[in-house]
DNA sequence: CTTTCTTGGTAAAACGTTTTATTATTTTTG
DNA sequence: CAAAAATAATAAAACGTTTTACCAAGAAAG
């Protein structure tokens, strides 16, 4: 058996309460010799308290919970460590939830990790998240008052109130960005290979193509617009019929989407840059590894987990902050693809002073 | 404030242990009227237990953990996909810690999840690992004899009742294959890097590799291994001086150096297959979708994560039946730079009938 | 009509802590 | 020297469950 405080407080002949007191630094009231003697018998038998027993009355149990649609996906990988490191940092654990994409899990997760006494939930809900699953989720938070942060997600409230905290890049900047650099090459005729329109980000980063081809006085041609899924084949697929309306320059949604444009430009024999510029979205690590290392817009992953993670712990700490929202710069990487010299380190601009490490 | 048992035992004017007993369904002893009440009340009032307060008294929390170097790699991430998937299947959690591949974080880590009270430990240590502190993980976990299964590591122990259990692929094996399908597409000097000496798969990859040279006859040449750290610039670097000493093929011990070994021979403007045939290990997700599409030898990652959890929580419940270590058969994929046909439909083989699902 | 079973249910202890109100003792003060 | 104040420690309740041993009351048995 696990030695428990009462064993301390017999070995010591101290009451359960000194024993405890001492342990909790709440000792203003115990002289020095009870407290040295305390300290020496717990670590002679090695005590660790049973946290199950602490949560159990103080309320808090030092653990967050994340809910992401898929740990294998590289980019959630990263938010994960992110978000784990920070929180091992400070002293707290992390609960995974995988939901593979399936709004009903998204709610399922919420009500265990509740019942498990997590103190804060971070939140990605599936995609293909039907909108009464998000509600459900948001409300049985709500109702049991557990801080939640979104985090790659954002959703409108009525009331700024009710509004939940997010912490993202923004991706239609980053759309933005890309699309501007593109024109900044030459480019006139872009094509533009989005996620799915169910995500947000991905809207997002298709407005920002828009704006910056119409801020270039480009208009914007719908047939040159395709809705894809985030996979290669779907890349693959898509821009066959791009480079048939004659585009220059294709902007890629993301990078794997990408990468099934440089099949197609291998398979029609077309080279990059030269005869078609590529773009994508999340530097991935095979990005700059390529024949043609490609040009992407770069998020601060890691960070964006960590920095959710930090929000969150001051909310548990703080329950009347309520944090503000945070939505990260974006950053372009500008390599072969798109014809630019590969110059491989961006200054990474931040919207705050988040002190967070990029891995 | 959240409805408690005994909420419902008030509103049912029924006793708290009778409410418990009929939600715990250990009702033989009354009466299918209380059952009912109960199970209306608990329904309406929304009743969830608090999962604290069950664990602190059943000794056991659903809850695992998961102690891997990097969340960020993707083999480990496709591990914890498994792990995850199959514990939410059998309604359990699972607690992510990330040792950065620090080995006295393993022994950090270990201590939380024991005070949080988790019923067992998934365990891959840092590869950097000291022994002692491997040891004193053990030994933790052994003084409040928690289950402990190692995931892609294993330990020699003098007798084989203190042996953890382990779960992993066969990389001998799989160094051995990828060895032999080079000498049968006719090449004699062949290379290798391997990964960092101190993990033991790369070792293994090493032994099966040696195997199948002496087993063709080809003697060893020790010159013709390079020890790599798994990255590809040290691939790149490493596989210019095997070059140089006239191999036609070149084994990586990961796909990340063999990605290396391709840069390298562009660089030098060798032909893959043609003046080098090139095979890594992992098979990740974009060995299939480079220019030359890269042979590897694949483990069945996602399997590995479920099997461990399958494993731990039978040996969980049935506490006196500690399991059998899984070997897992990796499989040989081949593509075309190493000259092959590109079949890209393995038929998988496995050592035991897991009913694992590969994603 | 006692005694003995059943049946249906409950009281109470336990799990390992935290925390508040209280008590006993000593010291200070007037 | 009694009263007040300060010091040091403790008892006990609470957190939300599970579980065992026990109890009442009605039914069956002798």
């Amino acid at each position: 058996m696990r030695v428990t405080i009462k064993d301390i407080a017999k070995k010591t002949g101290l009451s359960v309460s000194t024993v405890s007191l001492v342990l909790n630094h709440k000792s203003e009231r115990i002289s020095e010799e009870t407290i040295q003697k305390v300290m020496q018998t717990a670590q002679e038998m090695n005590y660790h308290p049973n946290r199950l027993a602490v949560g159990l009355i103080t309320k808090r149990t030092q653990t967050l919970g994340l809910i992401i649609p898929d740990i294998a996906n590289a980019f959630f990988a990263e938010i994960a460590k992110g978000a784990e490191t920070e929180c091992q940092k400070q002293g707290y654990s992390l609960i995974l939830c995988n939901t593979n994409d399936h709004p009903e899990k998204d709610v399922d997760y919420v009500n265990v990790l509740i019942d498990k006494g997590v103190d804060g939930i971070l939140f990605t809900m599936a995609v293909s998240s039907q909108v009464h699953k998000d509600v459900q989720c948001f409300n049985i938070a709500k109702q049991t008052d557990k801080p939640m942060i979104l985090v790659d997600r954002t959703v409108a409230a009525e009331n700024k109130e009710a509004e939940l905290p997010y912490v993202n890049a923004d991706n239609e900047l980053g759309g933005y960005m890309a699309t501007k650099h593109l024109l900044e090459m030459g480019h006139r005729k872009i094509g533009f290979i989005s996620g799915p329109m169910g995500e947000q980000s991905s809207q997002n980063r298709l407005f920002g193509y828009i704006r910056a081809l119409q801020e270039a006085d480009v208009t914007f041609d719908p047939m040159l617009t395709k809705v894809g899924d985030y996979h290669m084949e779907t890349g693959y697929r898509l821009s066959a019929d791009l480079i048939r309306r004659g585009v220059t320059a294709i902007f890629a949604g993301n990078d794997m989407m990408a990468y099934g444009v440089y099949r197609q430009a291998k398979d029609q024999n077309l080279s990059i840059p030269g005869d078609l510029a590529v773009l994508g979205f999340d530097d991935l690590e095979f990005s700059q590894m390529m024949e043609v290392p490609l040009s992407s817009i770069k998020q601060p992953t890691y960070q964006i987990g960590a920095c959710a993670v930090q929000k969150i712990i001051r909310w548990i700490e703080h329950p009347e902050q309520k944090p503000e929202s945070v939505c990260f710069k974006p950053v372009l990487m500008v390599r072969e693809s798109t014809g630019g010299v590969s110059s491989d380190r961006p200054q990474q601009k931040e919207r705050k002073g988040e002190n967070a490490k990029d891995s």
